[in-house]
RNA sequence: GGCGACGUAGCCAAGUGGUAAGGCAGGGCUCUGCAAAAGCCCCAUUCGGCAGUUCGAAUCUGCCCGUCGCCUCCA
C-alpha cells in the first residue's frame, strides 16, 4: 500500500521494517480538558488504519500514549482545586468511553508518562552527557543548536523561527528555540526525585521520546509510523526528533510519519482555546456513533475537514442506505458462503491501498449495495454478498450490530405514553388517551394502530390520519404495508 | 513576515495529464386510501479567476482572488 510520508512530503510504498510486523506509536490525549470531535477524527483514522493493515495481513503492535503530566492538567487542577491525577482520571476516562463507544479497538500499548519517569530521566541524563542539553535555574533544556536536523519534519528553518516575534524570550535559555526537558519543581506541584539534577517533572515531548523507544524501539533502529493531528508536527513532532534522534542506533526515530488533517467547526480550529467546541461525550450521546465515524471516512483523512451539524446528519442518511441493504441480503442470505463477490474486495483495496483513500472505499460499497436488490434472487449470491459486506465494514470500523437487522430503532421512551396522551388531546380523541392511560409504551402504541387499522378498514380517512398525525407528533412513524403496520421510534435528537 | 493546505453541482466529497466517483438534498417513477419507508431512474459540456505549456488540463507552470492551518498550548 501507498501512504503519505510528512518527512519526505511524499506518498511511498509502505514497507514495514520487520517483515509482517508493523510498530505505531501514536499521540494521545493530554487529559486537562474534555475531548472534543477533533480528537475523534484523529484517533478514528488510527483505528481504521490498523484495521486495514491487519487486514493487508500484517502483526501491528500500537501504542497510544497518555500524557498525564503537563503544564495543562497541573492548571486545570489549580482551577477546580483538584490534583492533577483527579483531572486526568476524570477526563482521560470520558475519552475512553468514547472511544470504545466509536468503536476504536483497544490499544496494544497504553503508557502514562509518569509511569516511564525513570527511562525519561535516562533519556535526559543521555543528552546532557552528549551536549544535547544543559541545566539551567529552572529546569533541563533542550539544546537545538546542537542538532544540526533540527526543523526537517515541519520543514522550518531555525533562523526564521527565532525571527518569529512569537517565541517568548527567556533569560535562563541559551536560545529562545530550546525547549525544557525538565522542569524542576515549584511549591504545589507534582514532582519526582531526579539526582543530581533536582527533583522535578518531564517537560512536554521528551514522554513520548522515552515511550516510544521504551515500548517499540529498544533498539533504536527506529519504528514504522509515528502518528498524531497535523498540529503536532510542529513543535511536538520535530522536538521529539531533536531528542531522540541523536541517541540512536540508526535513525530516523519514525519510518513514516503520518498526521491526520484538523478538524474545524465553524471554519476555525476546533479548540479548547477557542471555545468552538462541542464536547465529545455528549456529541456521542446525541448521534449515532457510527454515523459520526462514517462522517470522517467521507473525507480524506488529510484534509481539513468542517464539521456541522448537517453533516453528520447527511452521513447517517447515507449509513442507513448501507443498513438496509445489508438487511435485506441478510434476509435473501441461504446461509451458505461462496468465497468471493465480483469486484468488491478489488476495489475496496485499490482504495484503501492509495493512501488510504477512504471516499473511495465507501463510494465502492455504495455502488455494492446499490446492486443488493438484484442480488436478493440468488441466494446464495446474496450469502456471499452480505459477507463481503460485512467483512469490509469491519476494517472501516463500522461493524454491523443486531440492530442492523432490525427495524429501526424499538427502545421507546419512559414519558411516550403521556406524549401521546397531550398529543391525542390535540387530536381531540378523548376516549383512546383513557384507553392508553397506564400502558406500557409498546402497548399504548399498538392500541393505537389497532384503533387506526380499524378506522382505515372502515374507511375512515380523517380518524386515521388524525392518529397518525398524533404518534408521528411522538416520534412513532409508521408504515403500512402488504403484511399489516410496522412502526418504529424516531428519537428526537435524529428527527 | 516565514512555512503549508485547500477552493470540484444547492451542501459534503473522490479524482493530480486522456476527456467529472460517491453521498446528502432535490425531481420523476414503482408501491400506497393518502402518506411514510424502501427500491429504481434523473440531476456538473464542467472543476475560484486570468494567462500559458500540451494533440489533450480539474489535473502541469505563472500571476491573481478567497478560505483555513502551523510558526505559542493544541488531535
Amino acid at each position: 500500500m501507498r501512504l503519505y510520508n510528512t518527512r519526505t512530503r511524499s506518498v511511498e510504498d509502505f514497507v514495514p521494517m520487520r517483515d509482517g510486523d508493523v510498530r505505531i506509536y501514536v499521540c494521545g490525549l493530554t487529559p486537562s480538558a474534555q475531548a472534543h470531535l477533533g480528537h475523534a477524527r484523529s484517533f478514528l483514522f488510527f483505528d481504521v488504519l490498523r484495521r486495514y493493515l491487519k487486514h493487508r495481513g500484517y502483526r501491528v503492535t500500537y501504542v497510544q500514549n497518555v500524557t498525564d503530566v503537563d503544564d495543562r492538567s497541573i492548571n486545570e487542577a489549580k482551577e477546580t482545586g483538584e490534583t492533577y491525577r483527579d483531572v486526568v482520571i476524570r477526563y482521560y476516562g470520558e475519552f475512553k468511553d468514547a472511544m470504545r463507544t466509536l468503536g476504536v479497538m483497544p490499544y496494544d500499548y497504553e503508557p502514562y508518562a509518569t509511569e516511564y519517569i525513570a527511562e525519561i530521566q535516562a533519556m535526559i541524563a543521555k543528552l546532557i552527557t552528549a551536549g544535547h542539553a544543559y541545566v539551567a535555574p529552572e529546569g533541563i533544556y533542550y539544546r537545538v543548536a546542537s542538532f544540526a536536523r533540527y526543523g526537517e519534519l515541519s520543514n522550518r528553518n531555525v533562523e526564521e523561527l527565532e525571527s518569529g516575534a512569537r517565541i517568548e524570550v527567556d533569560e535562563q535559555k541559551e536560545d529562545p528555540l530550546d525547549f525544557a526537558l525538565w522542569k524542576f519543581a515549584k511549591p504545589g506541584e507534582p514532582s519526582w526525585l531526579f539526582e543530581p539534577y533536582g527533583d522535578g517533572r518531564p517537560g512536554w515531548h521528551i514522554e513520548c521520546s522515552a515511550m516510544a523507544a521504551a515500548l517499540l524501539d529498544a533498539d533504536g533502529t527506529g519504528i514504522d509510523i509515528h502518528g498524531g493531528g497535523a498540529d503536532l508536527i510542529f513543535p511536538h513532532h520535530e522536538n521529539e526528533i531533536a531528542q531522540s534522534e541523536p541517541l540512536m542506533q540508526r535513525p530516523p526515530m519514525a519510518n513514516f510519519w503520518v498526521h491526520g488533517g484538523l478538524l474545524l467547526f465553524d471554519n476555525r480550529k476546533m479548540a479548547k482555546s477557542l471555545g468552538n467546541f462541542e464536547p465529545l461525550a455528549d456529541l456521542v450521546a446525541r448521534h449515532d456513533p457510527q454515523a459520526i465515524r462514517w462522517l470522517f471516512l467521507q473525507t480524506g483523512y488529510r484534509k481539513v475537514m468542517n464539521f456541522t451539524e448537517e453533516s453528520i446528519g447527511a452521513a447517517a442518511q447515507g449509513l442507513a442506505r448501507i443498513k438496509s441493504a445489508y438487511r435485506t441480503l441478510s434476509q435473501a442470505s441461504s446461509g451458505v458462503t461462496p468465497s468471493s463477490v465480483e469486484g468488491l474486495d478489488a476495489r475496496m483495496e485499490a482504495a484503501l491501498d492509495d493512501d488510504m483513500n477512504t471516499a473511495a472505499a465507501l463510494a465502492a460499497l455504495y455502488d455494492f449495495t446499490a446492486r443488493a436488490a438484484s442480488m436478493v434472487e440468488r441466494p446464495s449470491i446474496a450469502s456471499a454478498a452480505v459477507a463481503h459486506l460485512r467483512y469490509w465494514l469491519e476494517v472501516l470500523g463500522v461493524t454491523p450490530t443486531g440492530a442492523w437487522l432490525e427495524e429501526p430503532a424499538t427502545t421507546l421512551p419512559g414519558q411516550l405514553v403521556s406524549n401521546l396522551q397531550a398529543a391525542l388531546d390535540a387530536a381531540e380523541a378523548d376516549s383512546m388517551r383513557v384507553a392508553i392511560a397506564g400502558l406500557p409504551p409498546h402497548e399504548a402504541v399498538e392500541r393505537i394502530l389497532a384503533a387506526r387499522n380499524e378506522a382505515r378498514r372502515g374507511r375512515d380517512w380523517s380518524t386515521s390520519d388524525r392518529l397518525r398525525a398524533a404518534l408521528q407528533r411522538c416520534g412513532i412513524e409508521i408504515n403500512d404495508g402488504k403484511d399489516g403496520t410496522t412502526w418504529s421510534y424516531v428519537s428526537a435528537a435524529s428527527r
